[in-house]
DNA sequence: CGCATTCACTTAACATGTTAAGTATCTCCC
DNA sequence: GGGAGATACTTAACATGTTAAGTGAATGCG
């Protein structure tokens, strides 16, 4: 069998951890997680956003960001508010107070990863997410591969 | 701010789990988690490893290890015994019903590895592997980058 | 030798990942 | 208009990620 440290699952998983770990230390700080950098980051770029939605822009399960969102509106960094058309859905947006604890972390991590630009290059960074989101799209279609053997 | 979703840790992110839900539902059907194959896995290459080789290799944190080994040990795919020479050490190696529980589950995963293969292509996989190693590279030298204010 | 320090793990505590089940609301169609 | 089915979440339960603290065994050095 295939050395296992040399597969694909493995690389990306050590690459993406080389890059969160130069994040983390600095969210940490400010008391946040990187799923909850991620929340506050997709609510700043709009008004407000359904939870489904929230969570296929933050690529977050559901229960997760459930979960996520509970402690948020705790801490008063979100709001929520249900939607007066459809009393299942609720809309989700960023309080002030989040909005200004994100304008105290962004500063640091963008010089994070300006740095890592640096490093890496920014030419083969591009080329870089192009053949990510190019293995993305190969594997979309396939879907989660059931065909393995006869479940119910 | 840059679109998070177009960032380097969100590509990444995606591209593995595209990668990943093609094999968790095969795992899944041999009552395995990813991680419980990756310690297999390893372990299936070599006679005995200590813990914290162990952890290296596999890509896991200690306390992760600590309670998966317990709980592979518990289910007899793997086995422990302490190492004369330093009683802190303790030795693990993969147990015969682990090698019989591997042979069951490696075709299947081989198939699927090969699949991802072919639809991406053999020659951009080994060239996406490369730049994900030079990534890591690039920041290995930055180590966990605490530089951002001042902790103890 | 003796004992402070280091080392190899393990436990603890809390956050998230993952699947299944639960709850309230809405839709659609008879 | 009313009930079956779909939808939008939420809860539950268990496994792992992550940091800090704990434990027992080795090491070094005065």
């Amino acid at each position: 069998m295939r050395d296992f440290s040399r597969s694909l699952p493995m690389s990306l998983l050590r690459a993406r951890e080389a890059v969160m770990r130069q994040f983390r230390p600095s969210l940490r700080e400010h008391g946040l997680t990187e799923q909850q950098w991620r929340i506050l980051r997709a609510l700043a770029a709009i008004e407000a956003v359904e939870v489904t939605e929230l969570a296929r822009t933050a690529f977050l399960l559901g229960p997760s960001l459930s979960r996520i969102l509970r402690d948020l509106e705790a801490r008063n960094l979100i709001e929520r508010k249900t939607a007066k058309a459809d009393q299942r859905r609720s809309m989700v947006s960023i309080s002030k107070e989040g909005v200004k604890l994100m304008a105290s972390v962004a500063p640091n991590s963008e010089a994070i990863y300006a740095e890592i630009t640096r490093r890496f290059g920014a030419r083969k960074l591009a080329e870089l997410q192009d053949m990510l989101g190019a293995l993305e799209q190969s594997l979309a279609e396939l879907g989660s591969a059931e065909e393995a053997s006869a479940e119910e």
